[in-house]
DNA sequence: GGCCATCCCCTACTTAGGTCTAAGGCCTAT
DNA sequence: ATAGGCCTTAGACCTAAGTAGGGGATGGCC
């Protein structure tokens, strides 16, 4: 990896040719003598990395099959320790590019990156180095409202709330909510602040919200 | 697609210059005089239609900047009525790729499909046809014609109108649309109004559900 | 030109949504 | 008996949401 050295090989594991195709033409534009394998799972690609040897970098889709999420990486890891993996996925999520470097990756190059800093991002990591497109050290915020989150939130909420969130999630009005439940408009507002505050959420349309992420269907 | 008279316009909107990179040289390859155009969001890409003005086919990626599910499609389409659109995801979800024909577009291309694959696809739409990579019966049963219903009156939503309800239904208030946008509360809530009005609801609770009845996401 | 329709933006007003504080009744566990 | 959780309500208060109506710009149409 000093760059007098040419010749590189580089395995692209995705599922999607398009996507395989486009990343071989980013590799050649950018690498002047590059041999690339493609792989379309991730057994393809352990098997090309063991019949091949001498491999300087493979690049791993996160979705594909028979990656499981890190589970995927972490066997490539573990099947051949040496030989730096690039992960690839449509994803923005700061904590799913942090926990790729945690299980071993050499870097996390989001498919919305144009095509500059993705070769950039490759040269950087057979250079040896590790290449992330945020900073290091970032505070990761606050908006970490995955599935399982807003899940566990829900399993907070006692049943009559939960019957007030199916309600707002059908679009009745605070009245008519009270109606339906013959108690008073204030009970539900009283309601509809503490749904709000489990959800740690601002306002009823984003309760609305992350209730039908969830599929979250009426109780009546 | 008669070869004799060539010249093709084709513009590709895909937020990941990956794939608009990949789909142009899928274009390339299989056609022999075509003029591709880049879009990394719905806008460039009805802008682009606008300026260009006889464009071929327009290759609209269903997750991407504006595209809100089906709304973008919805708003492709009634804004340019007569140029065939072929959505392009990474799902294989049948029931996506009929939704998205119900809406008018002229073809499903999954990305997961062999090159040849989609230069066939994109071929015959050029065509004139309707390409899916799924028999064509089966009635996807359900709440077709509701989704339809509300297909259509999205149509009717002004350009503005349908950013307006895209902010909304990802939980924004008036006063951060309306900053967004750069105007003043008082507009938001106007266009607000005239939301509700086309939709036919009667709070902003209701129009984010409708709105989100066409909304899909994917993880690719 | 004048006309009409549409869209966008705004001010001023009314209503719904949401917070805070305080309090009573019900049930269960300690 | 006491404590704690849940459901209930009330009133005061503030902010967000929605309505009504008008002004200005554009573009098609007679």
């Amino acid at each position: 990896m000093d760059g007098t050295e040419s010749g590189w090989t580089v395995v692209i594991a995705d599922d999607h040719p398009l996507v395989r195709d486009a990343m071989r033409h980013a590799l050649m534009q950018s690498l002047n003598d590059v041999q690339v394998v493609d792989a379309s799972s991730l057994d393809e690609a352990k098997a090309a990395v063991d019949r091949l040897g001498a491999v300087d970098l493979v690049i791993l889709d996160l979705n594909m099959p028979g990656m499981d999420g890190f589970t995927g990486l972490a066997a490539m890891r573990a099947a051949h320790p040496l030989v730096p993996v690039a992960m690839v996925s449509a994803t923005n999520d700061e904590t799913v590019m942090r926990r790729a470097i945690e299980f071993g990756a050499a870097g996390f190059i989001p498919k919305s990156a144009p095509l500059e800093t993705i070769a950039e991002a490759i040269g950087q990591i057979l250079d040896g180095q590790v290449w992330l497109p945020i900073p290091r050290n970032a505070p990761s915020s606050g908006t970490g409202t995955s599935r399982q989150d807003i899940a566990s939130r829900l399993g907070e909420l006692t049943p009559q709330q939960l019957k007030v969130l199916s309600m707002m999630s059908q679009g009745l009005l605070n009245k008519q909510i009270a109606f339906e439940l013959g108690v008073g408009e204030a009970t539900v507002k009283a309601h509809v602040t503490a749904i709000l505050k489990k959800l740690g959420v601002h306002s009823r349309t984003q309760a609305v919200i992350s209730a039908r992420l969830l599929d979250f269907k009426t109780v009546d």
